[in-house]
DNA sequence: AGCACA
């Protein structure tokens, strides 16, 4: 028989996680490296003997949940290849017990954070995967690239900011790889260099 | 390989 009735919930499992890495930071880059998929209400890791090496990411909707494991496929963390990773079947309720604490069920877009940052992107532009240098979109013309240098150079890997004269306004910061450019990215986004001007920053075209 | 925290 199949399982296929069964419907998916808005957690994925992940496994052949590095596990050398501490679980407060394996937790944080988790969250990092989801959140661009959508709200994150929970990231459980544990280090016993049976669970080490694994997580579960709990999101708000079950699309974000699938998107992300679509796209992470084979993502590059901390050196070991996040493969064949899915999507739970209904099966574990933690999901709602989080969702206690969690606001508003239905509109998950409601506190103003940094999650999403597509609207700059209409239509056009697919969203890059995910890579070691970021595009910073939005800033306010007069923006230095050491202004720049020392908002970003905070977080761990940072290597250069470059901007181009002739297109003021973006920017690229260049990191050591993708899980860093991807802290600094979940750090940064909607930063606000003066009111007007949330950065978006995404991922660099390669 | 390994499916759950307080």
């Amino acid at each position: 028989m199949l399982t296929g009735d069964i419907p998916p919930n808005q957690t994925i499992y992940v496994k052949n996680l590095n596990e050398k890495v501490k679980k407060e930071e394996l937790k944080r880059s988790l969250y990092c490296l989801f959140s661009q998929y959508g709200r994150i209400l929970d990231v459980v890791a544990l280090k016993t003997a049976k669970l080490r090496g694994q997580a579960w990411v709990v999101f708000s909707e079950v699309t974000a949940a699938s998107n992300a494991v679509r796209q992470m496929q084979g993502f590059p963390f901390y050196d070991k290849p996040m493969v064949r990773f899915v999507m739970l079947a209904e099966r574990k309720k933690r999901a709602e017990e989080s969702q206690q604490s969690a606001p508003a069920n239905g509109k998950p877009e409601s506190n103003g954070g940094p999650t999403s940052f597509r609207q700059g992107n209409q239509g056009a532009q697919e969203t890059a995967p995910p890579n070691n240098i970021l595009f910073i979109q939005n800033l306010p013309h007069e923006t230095t690239s050491m202004m720049l240098q020392v908002l970003f150079q905070q977080y761990p890997g940072f290597r250069e900011v470059r901007m181009i004269e002739a297109k003021p306004g973006i920017a690229f910061v260049e990191f050591e790889d993708d899980v860093q450019s991807s802290m600094a990215m979940q750090a940064l986004q909607g930063f606000k260099i003066t009111p007007q001007n949330p950065m978006a920053v995404t991922y660099a075209k390669k």
